[in-house]
DNA sequence: TCTATCTCTGTAATGATTACAATGCAAAAG
DNA sequence: CTTTTGCATTGTAATCATTACAGAGATAGA
């Protein structure tokens, strides 16, 4: 992702492409590593010395209403982002945090309509232990 | 559900059956009402006057982890109990806040497969406006 | 009754997130 | 090019859900 495809992406979306934003994005676009707030703003601090966790906050979260990402709350203790638009589900390791990516046989989830509300947003999550956690487990 | 129910339960798992997980056990039992540490905890204070937080959320905590309630990060805000252990999705409504259950069409999601990862847990839900808060925004 | 163990309680700490007011910046108008 | 106006950003302080911990209490078996 160029900086230039960030800012007309954000221009498209009536968004002001200013330097913390693009850089947040092109961030978010770049790392599907599902990051929290604190990643985010810690590797781009380097690139944007000025830029503060609030920033970082508003921001993910604006991109989050409008479409841009996602937010995630598989994890208990604070907030992931995920840049990757596709549908696809999430799976998150107890052990050692880690959220990976689950890719969804069909599309028949997003159709799922719910009688009477206004559903905006689909979530399908697993919880567990992860391949990596398995094995380091059974090596002892 | 009768206090002698919750004790038979809490014994078959194992699980000593003091007065407070009797009764908060009791609570979400017969409350699918998705409550919060806060309000289990306001709810049963009259009942049980030396109940402290820190006892709602470890024995909430507890009985998730030995299925019997499961524990939602569906609110960003704060976490929720659900004591109904049938296979079930959530709806969550931004405006109010509250979280609706909804009936899954069928069991296919527990099957779902996830290569090389141990799933536990699998969590379903929805974000989006509910019935009632769209009837009031109509009418504004 | 005594003792060992498991529970519970209350306070204090933690830490993610948000509120807010002051400052800075960007783009349009002049 | 400068001014102006409104939106964006920053940093600090506050909030508040959750957890840690240590002391007090209850329980069951000997």
């Amino acid at each position: 992702m160029t900086e230039q495809q960030a800012i007309d992406t954000l221009k498209a979306k009536g968004i002001c492409p200013t330097r913390p934003r693009v850089a947040i994005y092109k961030y978010i676009q770049e790392h599907f590593t599902h990051p929290n707030v604190d990643e985010v703003f810690t590797h781009l601090s380097p690139e944007v010395p000025t830029l503060s966790k609030t920033t970082v906050y508003n921001t993910l979260r604006m991109y989050a209403e409008m479409g841009l990402c996602s937010m995630l709350t598989i994890n208990e203790r604070q907030l992931v982002f995920d840049g990757n638009a596709n549908s696809h589900a999430h799976f998150m390791c107890k052990v050692c945090g880690r959220v990976y990516d689950v890719p969804t046989a069909d599309k028949m989830l997003e159709e799922m309509h719910i009688p009477g509300h206004r559903a905006e947003e689909m979530h399908l999550y697993y919880r567990g232990t992860c391949q990596s956690c398995l094995l380091k487990q059974e090596r002892m």
